[in-house]
DNA sequence: TGTACATCAGTGAACGCGCGTTCACTGATGTAC
DNA sequence: TGTACATCAGTGAACGCGCGTTCACTGATGTAC
């Protein structure tokens, strides 16, 4: 009995190291091996267990996508808890938002993968609701109007969530992800969201 | 000899045919049906024969992503050359870049999926390079200087590209698709470009 | 002008693989009495 | 405090399927002489 961990028939907790596991798969290698039966292997467990606690492959996958999403939120609830004045804060969260992508690819595609199923709760804490409360700050200091935040948060998000899919792909013609280019993105981004020529819509 | 397509053994164009059938199958259902065995049913021709066209199946994929990209592009054109003035001819491509990924969710997808294999050819035309000429024109014209260029389209694309893909998706948070909000976003992406905080750095 | 022959562009069957899912079954756990 | 029994959480093998790719082979085409 050198192993401590002595093997017993039930596992103990099959759902979570599926989803640790899947967790570290989608960091490594993207959507790649996120299947039933490749990661009911890697968890040493046979493939009908995984149907225990998730009604189908899908179901699985959307799960472990959003463990994607939710380590994205708390990443950008990071950066804002560093920040003071609402447009730093503000860029902290789109910054977050991209540097989360470049530094993590595989779990940036894998947390916005279109899956067939639902996850089993809701997002906590939801990168979505982050990024949309960080625009209705914008709102509370009067920088822009109630009825702009719909469109603002439209534009923003297109503009954040664009560069970081864009700067951490493939794509030979991706643009740089350099320090200054960001830095120069979130300040073009602040000017559309209060640039004078939009403010009075 | 009802028929006045005799079978021949020979097919003739097999190469066209399979990237006609794989656009189509793209339009229809975006990447699901790209591959080699699928397509070569498609247009009734023995896997194998596939082979004598391309390297492999993914360099089949690149090619029917490329036909994607080239129909964008084609669109693009056709937005510019209906418009006079440099903002709107600026604005028309974005919005031709929008309208086809909400029109056309399928070819979208597919014109943006990262292929393992490159396409025999380069793009032509090229969506990327229609998008940076409209770009330099803002440049001829002196709206912004050449030093910009870089910088001005990284976040112009971005925007667009992040909002094509995130409007054309499946997310529940996806942002509308009205003409306003489109409008809105162009302005935005506009006031970014031309917008006095950024303007002079 | 005819023919031999190399080359091209297909056939049809099969390979190994991994996928999602289902089967009948069993070891472990918890609870009622 | 012990025991019968329902329920839970696994096993291990198999299913049908479609995938990319390869095999040996053949019908059609083009060209040299």
């Amino acid at each position: 009995m050198a192993n401590i961990k002595t093997k017993t028939y039930h596992h103990g907790n099959l759902e979570q190291a599926l989803l640790v596991a899947g967790f570290q798969e989608a960091r490594g290698t993207g959507s790649r091996n996120l299947g039933v039966n490749s990661l009911a292997k890697e968890v040493q467990v046979s493939p009908m267990a995984v149907y225990r606690h998730f009604p189908s492959g899908e179901s699985l996958k959307a799960n472990i996508s959003q463990l994607g999403r939710e380590e994205m939120a708390r990443q950008m609830i990071e950066a804002i808890s560093r920040q003071a004045g609402v447009k730093n804060r503000f860029q902290a969260v789109g910054r977050a938002y991209i540097q989360f992508a470049l530094d993590e690819p595989g779990l940036f595609a894998v947390a916005f993968t279109a899956c067939d199923a639902p996850p089993k709760r809701e997002d906590s804490p939801s990168a979505w609701l982050v990024f949309q409360d960080s625009i209705l700050d914008l709102c509370t200091e009067g920088l822009i109007d109630a009825s702009e935040v719909e469109h603002v948060s439209a534009f923003a998000w297109a503009a954040v969530h664009g560069y970081a899919t864009l700067a951490g792909g493939k794509d030979p013609m991706r643009p740089k992800a350099t320090e200054q280019v960001i830095s120069n993105l979130l300040d073009r981004i602040w000017s559309g969201i209060v640039g004078e020529g939009v403010q009075n819509r």
